[in-house]
Parts: C-alpha cells; structure tokens; sequence
DNA sequence: TGAAGTCCATGACTTTTACGCATACCAGGT
DNA sequence: ACCTGGTATGCGTAAAAGTCATGGACTTCA
C-alpha cells in the first residue's frame, strides 16, 4: 500500500487533527470517535511509510513528513472543495464630465458609479483617464479633468501645495488587505497575523529607491522575497490566484478580484489605513460633476458591500 | 452526499475513463472489472449531482461538468502523487526561470503555466517581471531574464537589430478581438461587421504621436471617440463591463475577463492578426528553462479551448 | 432480418473496510 | 495512590467495494 491509495476522508481528519492538536478533539469535532481517528491515522501512516504525528503525552505534533502531508492535503482538499462549488454552478441632464483615476482607487469604484449614472442620468456623459497621482493633480489644476479619484496612504500629505488648496473628499477610509491565493492556508480565515507572513513569496510593482515596495505588506518585519514584479492589477490577480505570491490589495478592490483569490485582513503590527479620496477645484460644481460626484460617493458605499 | 465525499480511487477511475474513451478498457487498464467501474461512475455522478458521462454506443465522452471534474481530478492526483514522491525523498528538478512578460501577453498564459509547471515540478521556482516590449528585450539580452513573452503586430518587424537574433517561437497566432459590455447590442453575436463599429466609444492606452492607438479596432474608417484612457487591464476591462466603451483585446485574455464582458470577432476590413511570441537567447536551455517554455506552450494551446 | 460484437447497467452475492464500544496503557499533576 | 487526558487495540457489526452473471441498446455484417 503507498501514498496514492490515500482517502480523502483521511486527509481530511489528518488537516483536522494537524489543526487541533489532538486526536480527541478533532474526533469532536468531526463527529468521530477518537478510536476511529486513531485508525484513520494510522491507515495514513502506513501508506505514507513514515510516521505523520509524534504522539505526546497533551496530543500530537507534526513531523517533517506530517508537514508535508498536510501542505499537499490542504491542496487537494480545497481543490475538492473548489470542484464542488463549481459543479453547483454557485455572476446623467446632459453634459460631459471628465474623471481621472489612479488604478487602485479607480478600477471597480468608478465603473460602478458610471453605471448608476446612466441609469439615473442617462444624458450625462462621462470619460476618463488613467494617470499616476502627480498627474492628475496637474491635470485637475489644469482643468483637463473634473474630478481626480487617488489613493493615499499615511502619512496623508497634503497633494500639491499650490493655491488655492484643492477640495478634498474621503469616500473610504479602510483598512489595507492582502490578496492571498484561495488555495493557500492563509486563505482559511479571514484575518491572518502579521508574523504569519514571514516567509511568503510576493508580487510587487516594480519601483525604485528604499521606499516601500508596493505590494508588499508595510508592517513585513524581514526582507520580503520578490518572486513577481507587475504593474497591471489583471496580471497582478491572476498571478495570485495562480499561486504565486501575495500582493497587499485596497479593500474596494475587494470585488473585481478574479477567481482564486480571497481577500484576507491582516492583524498584529500598526493599523495600515489607505484613503480613496476624490479631488476637484474649489469651485462651484456643474450639474453633471456634482451628480458624478454624488454616484461615486454612494458606490463607494456600496463596494464594502459583498456582491 | 456530496463531492467533498468523492474517493481519490474514483477520481483515478474516472481520469482513467476520460483518457481511454470506455469504462470496459480503463476497467482492464486498472485490473478492476468492467461493472466494478461502472459503479465507480455512478457514485462519483450522484457525489456530483449531476451526469459527468454521456453514454454513447461505443463509449462515453465527458460531459461539461466532466471536464470540471478531470480538471480537478488531474490536479488532486497529481498532488497526491507529488506528496509520495516527496515522502519518499525522491530527487527532483530545482531551478528558478526568470520571465518577462507584456500585460496582455502574460496576464492569462503565465498564470496557467507556472501553475501547470507547479504541479508536474514542484521544484522548479518561477519569478517574473512586467515590462515593455523593447525593456524586456533588454532584459533578455543582459540575462535579467531567461524567458520573454511579448505580443507582436504586423507588420511583424524584428524585436531589436542585435547579433546573433533572438530565438522567437509563436505560440499562437490570433485575430484580434474586440471587448463590448454584455448588454452592448454588439454583444448579441459572436462576431460583428467592422462597419458596426463606427459611432462606438472607446477605450483606449494612453499614447503620443499619432499611430494607432492601442484599444481601438485598427480597421476603424472614422476618427474614433475616445471616452477613457487606461493602461490597466483590471481597470479597461470593468470599465467595459460598465458599458462605457469597447477596446480591442488578445484572445488570448479572453478567459480573463470579468463577467459583464463579451469577447467578439470581427468581420470584414483587413484580418488583424496578432501574434503571441516566446523570445529567448539562441543557447541551450537549462532543464527548468525548457521546462517552463514546454508548459507555456501547452497553456497557449489550452487558452484557445473554451472552459 | 438475424447473428455477432461491443458497450453499459444492474441483481445477487462475496469480500473487504470503516467505525463504535470497551478496555488497556502511558505520562503528568495533585 | 489517584485522577485526568491522551493514544492504541481487540472484537463485533454495518456499510462499502468488488466480482459474477445477465439483460438491454446499438452498430456492423452476412
């Protein structure tokens, strides 16, 4: 008998028993009795032709061999899952307003916003660009865009210093998020510790100078190891749920996330808090701006909301 | 009873029977009888709830749900095989392959491949870069990189005049496509008449000068209405599912895009082909180098087949 | 039209496996 | 010495897996 006869009911109660500590327990809390996981584990044991556990006197500890089962058992147990949740088969009055985004802050909020509009304004026109945020500060005070949608993140200076200052708004203010691949154990839960990311491989936009790397964890306490550099977040997410590596994520990003990928927080270490903030020029708001205004605010409420 | 239930000898039954063609030949391959495998089948179906095979006269194809289930299936049994030739120490490649990569040339393609490499060599590490065309060249050229997947238009010039040329390898050659909102009315069929495009609003890349603009369809005959500007892909692509324009795309991004999208032809005007190329240094490939150009390769094959 | 061949599904039966119950053993704490 | 919490194992039973034999469906060939 080898490995390859293994039954995924034992992988199940050898995650359970991994996860828990003891035999006991995880026959509680699977509904067996401690007898039957005893037995189960062994069966284990034998096909693998190592021992998985070492029994102490409080329960049990993983051996080497015992790590590897449950990395690979924790694979093929969610793909399992990953099958049977595919098998069920669980999808403006008139006038032009120009907006400008940076990607992160723009690339769920603002399709959103322009949908409502339409529905409730259908003559008003929107157009947009993509730009980094110096670029769209200059382009607002250049009167090339109406209204600039940025991210910023502490210590939450101040755009440009020109006058007059320009209007700022905060349509969210949350907490910065990882992008974990679903398949990964981190993606178990929905916070994972900060020490829990110690190790882990990760997908950054490229940069350069000693600023932090976007895209690796801000409060990371070693030298992270770069497997991925990308700019674009559709490569960026499927990269991800690909499985290789880890990427921090804006919570409102949290929707557009491609299958794969779980949206984790992060606990432990200071709080990183990013801004989605809308720019404009102090002056009084055309119709149409001030109804695009009012769609991006109320999708932004909505983006905290699960689709 | 549900799939979480399924065995992994039903699943080797099943993989079985899929490559194979017939219960009665995977029942000899497998030293099972021929009822033996069938009732394999008829507990793996009802674990699914719904039909995997078609019985046919001479054989079984897969159903759609059936393609789900080998796909998984291929993957937990690959893992459960990897997890015995681990236990059992048994040496395998290491290696890391660098890659670089253009957005919409690696957004989908790289993912799958590396993910595909993962399973069949779980030793070999793969990292990447985003850059551009003639960046990555450089790359190439400097060995920052082993590997460079860059899409290419006509009239197809070469990548740079240095000596000895690149080794280029298509991948695949494709027509290029277009991206409209799944309530657009162009969304209605699987292709659209060029002329159909005029009077549309686009999305386009941000560029100067005054060739062609990325994201608009090239055969276009009229000034085209830029709405949106973006380099995102994440971004483009929800800006189309909010029904705020069209852009063109690569087929090959086409099993990317989020729901709201539909990938169309488009018919009549010039055929624009674009092409898909795997560029390296005209030297031999280290073992993981061709590993990882093997499986870039097989993925390219598997994103022209609908899932 | 009938025979032959190939395929899949199923009734009846046998063999094997999984699990619960009860109990023994071990280590640590009081 | 006793108690607690843990794991391993003998025994018995029920359930699952597999084989044998047979029937039905379809296609091909004489």
């Amino acid at each position: 008998m080898d490995f390859t006869n293994a039954s995924l009911t034992a992988l199940r109660v050898f995650r359970e028993v991994a996860e828990r500590g003891t035999l006991t327990s995880a026959a509680a809390a699977l509904d067996y009795t401690q007898s039957a996981v005893s037995r189960q584990i062994s069966t284990l044991e034998r096909a693998a032709g190592v021992p998985l556990l070492e029994r102490r006197h409080d329960g049990v500890r993983l051996t080497a061999a015992g790590h590897i089962v449950l990395r690979r058992a924790t694979t093929v147990l969610d793909q399992i899952d990953a099958t049977a949740r595919e098998l069920a088969g669980l999808p403006v009055e008139a006038g032009t307003v120009r907006v400008g985004w940076f990607p992160s802050a723009g690339a769920v909020l603002l399709p959103r916003a322009i949908a409502a509009l339409r529905r409730s304004h259908p003559a008003i026109t929107v157009t947009s660009r993509e730009g980094s945020t110096p670029a769209l500060v200059r382009a607002l005070r250049a009167g090339r865009v109406d209204l600039a949608l940025l991210a910023s993140a502490p210590p939450f200076r101040p755009l440009d210093t020109e006058s007059p200052p320009l209007e700022l708004r905060t349509l969210t203010e949350r907490s910065l998020c990882l992008a974990v691949p679903a398949t990964h154990p981190l993606a178990r839960h929905d916070a994972v510790e900060v020490a829990d990311l110690r190790g882990q491989r990760w997908i950054a936009s490229p940069s350069s100078g000693d600023e932090n790397l976007m895209g690796v964890w801000p409060g990371l306490d070693e030298r992270p190891e770069i497997a991925h550099t990308a700019r674009d977040w559709l490569a960026k997410l499927h990269l991800v749920a690909a499985g290789c590596g880890l990427t921090t994520v804006s919570a409102s990003l949290a929707a557009a996330v491609p299958p794969g990928v779980r949206i984790v927080a992060v606990r432990g270490g200071p709080q990183e808090q990013r801004r989605l903030i809308l720019a404009r020029l102090p002056h009084p708001l055309t119709e149409p701006v001030a109804r695009l205004a009012d769609a991006l605010r109320a999708a932004a409420l909505d983006v905290g909301t699960p689709v």
